[in-house]
DNA sequence: TAATTATATAAGTATATGCTTATATGTCAA
DNA sequence: TTGACATATAAGCATATACTTATATAATTA
């Protein structure tokens, strides 16, 4: 198991340790989403969802890819903390729920 | 496994989200301590540790039992969150040296 | 009982955080 | 090329956070 140093583990869990982000991430487990569809699911404005997503972004905890018009949003599971955000998101009930009413309100986004 | 509604989850990420108080809850799972101890370790005030305290133990994450002078924290393994807490200290170097250091130094508690 | 030690609490303050509104950037499609 | 849509960024603001210093409380010991 790969150790932490406990600053930068705080720096992470600090992260996580916000109902938003923590919910962007849970999503994120299940399949990659683009930014309009966490402002859907998680009814806050474009730009507070894009705050988190940066905050995110800049700690390497997902990344990004372009796909026309949208920018769709994955876990980094290169990253080093990504054993850390699974162990977490263990303990967090399935997320699939939102994204199936999701589908069902039409409002998934589909690029391929 | 135990689930954890995301919004809970979210509030005790934050609290140990904090390398002070990811660091008091790491030691306790070492062993008990107390807060002269933390004081000693983290080379923190001793209102500034006290107040760490209080939020673990406001969050249940912690409970204390005094002997004599001193009061005495450990984890509290009956609350909801202690898996994921054990999941995330899983994490993080051991600080048994840290603790070892400190016997060293003599400056343990000892009150059997 | 008075002095000492351990801990908690209160009040003040600087900084961090998370929102808002307004605007900029980038892509697509008519 | 213009308009529409998706996203990012900037600036401003209210609240939260983590310290500090000063003081209170509780137990111990001389």
């Amino acid at each position: 198991m790969e150790k932490i140093p406990i600053e930068k583990l705080a720096t992470v869990l600090k992260l996580l340790g916000d109902k938003t982000r923590l919910t962007i991430v849970s999503l994120l487990n299940e399949r990659e989403c683009c930014v309009c569809e966490f402002v859907e699911l998680l009814d806050m404005s474009q730009p507070s969802i894009s705050q988190h997503v940066r905050k995110l972004k800049d700690a390497n905890i997902i990344k990004e890819s372009r796909k026309g018009q949208w920018i769709f949003y994955s876990l980094n599971k290169d990253n080093e903390f990504y054993p850390v955000i699974i162990s977490v998101l263990q303990h967090v009930p399935h997320q699939e729920e939102k994204l199936i009413q999701l589908e069902k309100l039409g409002k998934t986004i589909i690029c391929d």
